[in-house]
Order: C-alpha cells, then sequence, then structure tokens
DNA sequence: ATAGACCCTCCAATGATGGGAGGGTCAAGC
DNA sequence: GCTTGACCCTCCCATCATTGGAGGGTCTAT
C-alpha cells in the first residue's frame, strides 16, 4: 500500500469523509492539508486521514464543530488534562439529554393525540383541536 | 377588547409568535395579513392570529414548514378526513421516534465514555481513544 | 493530442430564526 | 403645525453543516 500522500479524493475514501467536507475542514483551520502539490493539489498523509476520521466519528455522536475543534486539539495534546476532554464530552451530553427529553415530550404529546384521531373519513380530530387551542381537556398531556 | 384589524405587533403579542416570524409567514404564503392599511402596514384579524397559534403550537410539537401548511390547510377545511392529518402526525411521529433513538445511541455512548474516563490530570483518555478509532474492546458500545 | 477522471475556487441553497440598516407612518403632546 | 418616539416597512446578512453546480485547470493513459 502507498502511504505516500493522498489526493483529496484518496483521502475521502480511506477516512469516509466527503471530498466537499474535507475542503470544508480545510477552509475553516480544523484539518489542513500537510502540503500542496506543483498543481495545487491538496496532499493528504495518513496523520490528516486519521484525524478526517477523527471528526467523523466526533460528528457520529453529535459533537458540533466548535467542540471536535477542542477535542482534536486536545487529542493533538499528549500532555492534555483528561479533566477536559471529560468536561467537553459532558456538558454534550447533558445537552443532548435535554433535547432528547424535549423530543420526547413531543413524540408523547403526539402519540397521545394520533391515538385519540379515529383517522376516517369525519373531520372530528383531536389533533387540530389540540393545535388550534381547545379548551376541553387540556391541562394534562398538553403541557410540553 | 378591539376586535378590529391589528398592526403586527399587536399580532405578535395576542398570538406568541415574533414579528420576524409573521412577516416570514406571510412571505412564504402561511398566514397572509387579511389586509393591508394606507401606510402598507399588515393589518391582521382574530382569524389569523388564531392562525399563528396554530402555527405556534405545531412548531412546539415539531413539525416543519411543510407539514405546518398541509396541517393548516387541513384544519381550514372543514370537510377534511381526519385520516389525513392522522398520516401527518403519524408520519412526523415515527420521524421523532427515529431522531430520539439515534440521539439516545448516541448519548449512551457517550455516558459510557464519559464513565471510563478518569476526568483527572492524566492525558490517558478512553473518550479520545474512541474518537481516534481505538481497536480495543470495541464491537460492543461502538456501535451507532 | 485528446479523452476522461480528477482537482481547483467561487457561489448558492438548505430551514427557521434573529439582527440590523435605512427609511416611512402614526399618535401624542407642545 | 411640528417634533418625538414607537411602530412599521423592505432589504440584506448570519447562523450550522452539508450538498450542488459552474467554470476552469491538472494529470494520466491511450
Amino acid at each position: 500500500m502507498n502511504m505516500g500522500p493522498m489526493t483529496i479524493g484518496e483521502a475521502a475514501k480511506a477516512s469516509g469523509v466527503s471530498v466537499k467536507m474535507i475542503r470544508y475542514y480545510d477552509e475553516v483551520g480544523l484539518v489542513r492539508p500537510a502540503s500542496r502539490s506543483e498543481g495545487n493539489y491538496r496532499e493528504y498523509d495518513t496523520r490528516a486521514v486519521n484525524e478526517l476520521r477523527f471528526i467523523k466519528r466526533a460528528r457520529a455522536l453529535g459533537f458540533d464543530m466548535a467542540e471536535i475543534a477542542q477535542l482534536l486539539s486536545l487529542w493533538r495534546d499528549r500532555e492534555r488534562p483528561s479533566r477536559e476532554v471529560k468536561a467537553i464530552a459532558q456538558r454534550h451530553l447533558a445537552d443532548l439529554d435535554t433535547r432528547i427529553r424535549e423530543m420526547q415530550a413531543m413524540a408523547d404529546t403526539l402519540r397521545h393525540l394520533a391515538h385519540c384521531c379515529a383517522g376516517d373519513d369525519r373531520p372530528d380530530c383531536p389533533i387540530l383541536a389540540d393545535l388550534g387551542g381547545a379548551d376541553l381537556g387540556r391541562a394534562d398531556h398538553t403541557t410540553l
């Protein structure tokens, strides 16, 4: 296997990150190519490809670019205190949990409304009634 | 209470939707003002304000604008079959459930990793190890 | 030399929302 | 009547990560 510099397309295949996104990460300074060729092509080495994979995995865990920038710089720093990594992870985790709870509240309400809806030819519909601000039997399931 | 046409600011207060968003809903054709004043001010009646509230509630349940456009047109149609409303709600519900499951998988993985991280001065960190593609003890918690 | 696959940069759009600039309208008080 | 301040108008821009395309240059194999 050729371990020399890769083109952006090769780095994309090796990392699973799209060519477009690799260019974007370069542009925002997250992962810069090791060098440029004579013809101005980006050249990536295995280290850069590992960083791209790192980003891909971090994105899959829901981290945003700002968090990934921090994680990446900690990853590059062999002296990092794991405390800092854990803090970022826990902050993100709390964020995830909040969003999950919000979406679950939506889903629960919606499930209840859909369950109460006949879903036939008739126009009467508790879903629309709720959205329209029905005053009947509220205060329980509608509280988000 | 004055039931005549309201200005956009009054409609915003009455509906809980921001002035900016009311203008946006007008622009995209979701809720158009009942009329325009001499001075080109948008004028909203109670019906429009009810529709704004409808949108607000639907947004709180996570519906996107395309879904809301459909729900709104069903709401306006007294002949609608509740089946159609229910179908939209159930599609959205399935979507929500999928997203919730995805986020829960992220959160579970992250919780596990954070739990395994000492979070002290030392650089060793299972979180970074996982992001970096560690080959040790995978295949269980890392499967998204 | 030419075809085809690849690469480059720049621009635009996504969805819902907020922010602001620059300017017009209206009502109250003088 | 005129000023002031609150309100309104229409544009434009930014967000966040990602994708798409246009227009054009580079490389490789035939």
